[in-house]
RNA sequence: GGGUCCGUGUCCGAGUGGCCAAAGGAAACUGGCUGUAAACCAGUCGGCUCAGCCUACGUGGGUUCGAAUCCCUCCGGGCCCA
């Protein structure tokens, strides 16, 4: 793999929040190290908060330095404090096993773990495989000893925890720093990874591993904490309509995900460009300008949306993904033929209608429930009297009118639409 | 173990016997303006066979003509004391 200058790449990008000292990338240009990141396995598969570490780690593989993914067993069963206003509900060890292996399948899009990739090959650690062996004893020997619960307590993510006279947080809890801070002393020893990166807000579980690297072997380990990603408005980035973007194509589909790339604001658009792409300065300078002259052509949210689709799902689908949006989105749908919509219709989330219920007569209402278009009829009511609901581009008008075979298109696809961008189609068997 | 307080819709949070499908805020959805943007304005925001009915204020009982509101059980949580 190309060396490249990690530290211009990662500086220009605007993706360093904090490190934990100057030298950090003068050693990581003159040694190859290993780096390690965490990612929570609450779920089994990565969603798009995840991608910003995904694309970090790839860009220290580049540069020749071993990535290890920790998709933590271990620190799955208790849980990080930060960032919520309360304790989590623990996951059992079937569940947790489950989703890594969903992770894992997905880590291998952004990482190479061939062997081919060298000394720079990359990792997919558990840590339960360490973890789980230690005892009580010599985790508050060995790792306990070395902290003191005056500068944990003094930690942002259990502070805001006392903070809520309400709410209480678990020893289980409080002592997460402590294994995220093992973890690393155990990469450190056995792996020879130097650096640790997370985001903004994994800066005190990250310090603390320095530091217990450096009391318990006299070593010295790095942290690189990356800036939260958020909308134009600061809140939270990664929500769409039905909750959190996946990876995972079952979850979100190729076209979805393009679809909420695209979406993107266009104060927000170059900078996740910067993140989430590995566009050279100059394309991404281009496309910074040809955004503010020209913000109604989304330069940058089509490429940024292009880009990301085609790492999470590979070129054939981004493709797909944006033949389908170019169709739906141009002018009418009634222009698109039956070739087309065939070719969008894997990606665009698609139901079938039976023949015979249309010739009888379904209601649209029926129909877009029974599509998962709404959740309910009494939205359904909602949306028409708003004017929200279309078929074949046309606007419904009453609450109770009828599908019916007048109304299937060439290639035998109804399409409904609600509100501006909700695509559905329904083929007709 | 003792004391005390709390558990309300997606979230936060009012409500302390009827006027409660439940204030307010946030999120979200739709419409309008635009550009599949932001901001802004307007409407919506439990379900249904929709002028009515059903389900819902942690769980299960009870009191009452009537309970989110009162009583008891249990479950879950906070704080203080030991």
């Amino acid at each position: 793999m190309a060396r490249f200058d990690l530290e211009a790449e990662l500086t220009s990008r605007g993706l360093v929040a904090q490190q934990t000292d100057a030298e950090l990338f003068h050693r990581l240009a003159t040694k190859s190290t290993s780096v390690y990141c965490g990612f929570d396995p609450t779920a089994d598969s990565l969603h798009v908060g995840n991608l910003l570490m995904l694309c970090t780690l790839r860009r220290f593989q580049l540069a020749g330095h071993r990535p290890i993914a920790l998709a933590g067993g271990a620190t799955g069963m208790v849980g990080d404090p930060g960032g919520r206003s309360e304790e989590r509900s623990l996951l059992s060890a079937e569940q947790l096993q489950q989703n890594l292996v969903g992770i894992n399948e997905q880590l291998g899009r952004f990482l190479d773990f061939s062997a081919g990739a060298g000394s720079a090959q990359a990792l997919q650690l558990d840590n339960a495989s360490w973890l789980s062996p230690m005892s009580v004893l010599s985790y508050l020997r060995d790792i306990g000893k070395h902290f003191t619960v005056n500068e944990m307590v003094a930690k942002d993510s259990v502070k805001s925890r006392f903070e809520r006279p309400d709410h209480g947080i678990s020893y289980t809890e409080f002592s997460y720093m402590l294994l995220q801070a093992a973890d690393f002393l155990h990469l450190y020893q056995n792996f020879d990874c130097t650096v640790q990166v997370g985001g903004s807000d994994q800066w005190g579980n990250i310090t603390a591993g320095t530091s217990l690297i450096r009391k318990v072997t006299g070593g010295h380990a790095a942290g690189l904490t990356m800036p939260l990603v958020t909308k134009a408005d600061g809140t939270k980035f990664g929500k769409s309509v039905g909750g959190a973007v996946w990876l995972d194509a079952n979850k979100t589909s190729p076209y979805q995900l393009y679809q909420f790339f695209m979406g993107a604001e266009d104060a927000m658009a170059p900078s996740y460009l910067r993140y989430f792409t590995f566009l050279s300065t100059d394309e991404l300078n281009h496309l910074e300008v040809a955004t503010n002259e020209a913000p109604h052509l989304r330069a940058a949210q089509r490429r940024l949306a292009k880009e990301v689709t085609t790492l999470v799902h590979g070129a054939e689908h981004a493709d797909r993904a944006e033949q389908a949006s170019v169709a739906l989105f141009s002018g009418t749908v009634a222009s698109l033929d039956a070739i087309a919509l065939r070719a969008i219709s894997s990606d665009v989330p698609t139901s079938t209608v039976a023949k015979t219920s249309l010739s009888k007569g379904i209601s649209v209402l029926d129909a877009a429930v029974g599509a998962g278009l709404l959740s309910s009829k009494a939205e359904g009511r909602r949306s028409i009297e708003q004017g929200g609901l279309s078929v074949n581009d046309v606007r419904v008008e009453d609450v109770d009118a009828l599908l019916g075979a007048d109304q299937v298109r060439d290639g035998g696809f109804i399409i409904l639409r609600k509100g501006k961008r909700q695509y559905h189609l329904l083929t007709v068997e």
